[in-house]
DNA sequence: CCCTAAATGTAGCAATGGCTACGGTTTCTT
DNA sequence: AAGAAACCGTAGCCATTGCTACATTTAGGG
């Protein structure tokens, strides 16, 4: 019974984490388009998801919420410091995901499609492991 | 551009997988629950998951529907012959990534937790490379 | 056998993430 | 400066996955 009650503790984090896992998505997909465009409009993160401008403007206005983003209407998206910070720790995650996945001998093709799945379900643990992997000292 | 196409795609891809993951939870859950209990009622997928009895009924007709098993009013659910290949897959899919996560040093705890969220995405090649490197030859 | 408890089902609400259609802003081009 | 094109917002639809509250069926204990 013990070990039921933590597997659905488990479950329901899993699932806590689905709105989260597009908050990471977005602000890192932000801060990319930003360093390279110089500025992030809804259009932008509309092509980069494949989905609707109103899809985007919804999340993102739902970010802002969160205070994530700033946004004023018909005008580029800026990430705030709380959201260049959660960019910056997402990035990192996904560039160590992508690299340990091309280091077991996954081709880069496929590696790059799991990791975008993987990265949001790799914790501390998991992640030190990989980095280990990485860098074996 | 080319590239951003790719990129679009695969992010689709990833959402679409989305209902479909509830789905192998679910076969894989009640497979397991068949073998240890003899059958598998509705409650019990709703202890198993932490959610209500309700929620588990509307995603049980959709699987119906979907023939990955069967019910009738106020009867135990079964698998479709689908739906057992589809758990025996889910399955050892499952079972590969959470050794692959321990052989690699995450302790079992986090391995068991993680292992719900990544193997939902782990296509045949880096299952493929799990594999190799859990038996090398 | 009946009556209650447990299990299921149904109605209806919320949040999230898709969409199209339509209308309002900004910006670019002529 | 005017008009077109690009961009953005809003209304309103759908599906999925949560929920509570209430109704119904099944199964067991008296």
């Amino acid at each position: 019974m013990e070990k039921e009650k933590k597997r659905s503790a488990r479950f329901r984090q899993t699932r806590n984490h689905h709105a989260n896992e597009t908050a990471e998505d977005y602000v890192e997909a932000i801060a990319e388009i930003i360093e390279t465009s110089n500025e992030c409009r809804v259009v932008d993160l509309a092509r980069h998801f494949a989905v609707s401008h109103v899809t985007v403007s919804r999340i993102v206005n739902r970010l802002k919420d969160e205070e994530l983003l700033e946004t004023r209407p018909y005008r580029p998206i800026t990430l705030t410091t709380k959201g260049s910070k959660l960019a910056r720790r997402v990035k990192e995650r996904h560039e160590i995901v992508l690299d340990f996945l091309i280091a077991i001998g996954v081709d880069r093709r496929n590696a790059e499609i799991d990791s975008e799945g993987i990265e949001h379900h790799v914790g501390k643990q998991t992640l030190a492991a990989m980095r280990r992997f990485l860098k074996p000292k």
